[in-house]
RNA sequence: GGAGAAGUACCCAAGUGGCUCAAGGGGCUCCCCUGCUAAGGGAGUAGUUCGGUAACACGGAGCGCGGGUUCAAAUCCCGCCUUCUCCGCCA
């Protein structure tokens, strides 16, 4: 959420920067709410110091035994005039804040303006590997090492859905350990949340209100009171730990990753050319999320894009890391920093990783804050970053790894979790 | 899922319509006394949030959350959430 102070101090400057990401806000709409809003306070508390200083001496007049009728009167008066400012103030209220979630945050100002074709590569590593035979794509590659049943899991869940069997299940739920072991040896705490979470997580998210559709809705009881949805990305489950709290800023930064399968409906994405595991409904991602201070906010970015890198690097997978334009980072995001894969098969890079920063767009939705040393509050920086989505890596691997046999070599990091070091 | 009880500030806790715009205690902060320690005496302690201000001042909200009744609600009524106890079900 964008400070509505912010907006009525700089109002074009939050204008311009909103443009950026090709979003046309209606400001003005904004502003009028803002100042109707605090012209009603402003009248209505007017009215309210007034029935608190005559309700204070109603006790002592009836006890003096005076006439308090007329006093009753007035009170009553005043009580319809402040209700019914009340419900207007309700109203406008409700509008306000419904127009300020649905504003997308503001992009760090070193980020250019533009969609996709504006995002910048700005590393890249290792070599395409090159094949002096015929190359299979990674679904003929699952299914005649077994590692994946395609035709299974569509009878089970569907079209996007998949089973990992056998060794399959194995290297990814390798690959999972292995990004668990490195977090946990930088320092990081595992956390392991719930998957069905309640609506405050997806408005503290910044999933919602505006992106409700691309969520799955659990109903867990008769009407919407106990509604849940099925957490698209571990993030919205973590970002939301410490909603409605101040924290001490001896607290911070506070680092944690947690493994989740992601669910999300994807309606409209799937397409022929994203078979298999490239795009499905469920996918299996460890996700990394820092809570820092405003000043630990710029080098905690970098540590999570650096420690996203390492983990594809340590695969010894070949990668680019693009710094997006404005228009490709998701709503909540200042910035964003997205690792792709190469996937040999298709002849592009996919992305296995986006780290990202909210800076205090999610803080301010959720109310997180922390207390700085010398006692003044402030709103939290999140950040968080994929580390990594196991089930994009997956296909990279036995791409980039397959044997002119069709063969895959294990990457060496994750043998000692598969305990081979060849598939067959 | 059923029955009962509870939710008050950093913690414990009093409080069934106005002498409570929340008593008391603990803790914490400061002061006094005591050469150290123990003990004692005194003062302060509603965090937060919204409006307002250059900043103060000042004012509003706030007793789990949301409504309602009333001139007036921590207190009465309704809905919800959470916790505890017991029962049921269950990996």
């Amino acid at each position: 959420m964008i400070d509505i102070a912010l907006i009525r101090n700089d109002t074009d400057g939050v204008k311009a920067a909103l443009k950026k990401r090709g979003c046309d806000a209606d400001l003005n709409g904004i502003l009028g709410l803002d100042a109707k809003r605090r012209d009603i306070i402003g009248r209505t508390e007017t009215l309210k110091a007034e029935k608190n200083k005559v309700s204070a001496d109603i006790p002592r007049l009836k006890k003096a035994g005076e006439n308090v009728e007329p006093i009753f009167k007035r009170m009553r008066e005043l009580g319809d005039q402040i209700s019914a400012n009340d419900e207007q103030l309700k109203t406008v209220e409700e509008q306000l804040r419904h127009e300020l979630l649905c504003l997308p945050n503001l992009p760090d100002p070193d980020v250019v303006a533009g969609d996709k074709e504006s995002n910048a590569v700005i590393k890249v590593w290792g070599k395409k590997p090159e094949f002096a035979f015929p190359i299979k794509n990674h679904v003929e590659l699952c299914e005649s090492l077994h590692l994946i049943d395609y035709e299974r899991g569509v009878k089970l869940a569907g079209n996007g859905s998949w089973l990992y069997t056998d060794r399959g299940a194995v290297i990814e739920w390798a690959l999972l350990n292995y990004f668990i072991k490195t977090h946990i040896k930088d320092g990081y705490t595992f956390i392991l949340p719930p998957h069905m979470l309640n609506y405050e997580c997806g408005l503290g998210a910044g999933q919602f209100p505006k992106f409700e559709d691309d969520v799955y809705r659990v109903e867990t009881a008769e009407g919407g009171a106990a509604r849940r949805f099925m957490l698209p990305t571990a993030e919205t489950a973590l970002v939301n730990i410490y909603r409605g709290e101040i924290l001490q800023e001896k607290d911070l930064p506070k680092k944690l990753f947690a493994y989740t399968p992601c669910y999300r409906k994807e309606a409209g994405s799937y397409r022929a050319e994203e078979r298999g595991m490239i795009r499905g409904h469920q996918f299996d991602k460890v996700e990394m999320v820092q809570v820092t201070t405003t000043d630990q906010s710029k080098a905690a970015f970098e540590e999570l894009v650096g420690k996203a890198c390492a983990l594809v690097e340590g695969l010894g997978l070949h990668y680019r890391l693009s710094k997006l334009a404005a228009g490709d980072c998701s709503a909540s995001m200042a910035r964003t920093y997205d690792i792709e894969v190469w996937i040999p098969s298709m002849g592009i890079y996919k992305e296995v990783s986006s780290v990202s920063n909210a800076n205090d767009y999610q803080a301010r939705r959720n109310m997180t804050r922390y207390r700085t040393a010398d006692g003044k509050i402030d709103y939290v920086h999140t950040l968080n970053g994929s580390g990594l989505a196991t089930s994009r890596i997956l296909p990279a691997i036995v791409e980039q790894y397959q044997n002119a046999d069709g063969s895959v070599t294990v990457p060496e990091v994750l043998r000692e979790f598969v305990g081979a070091s060849l598939l067959l």
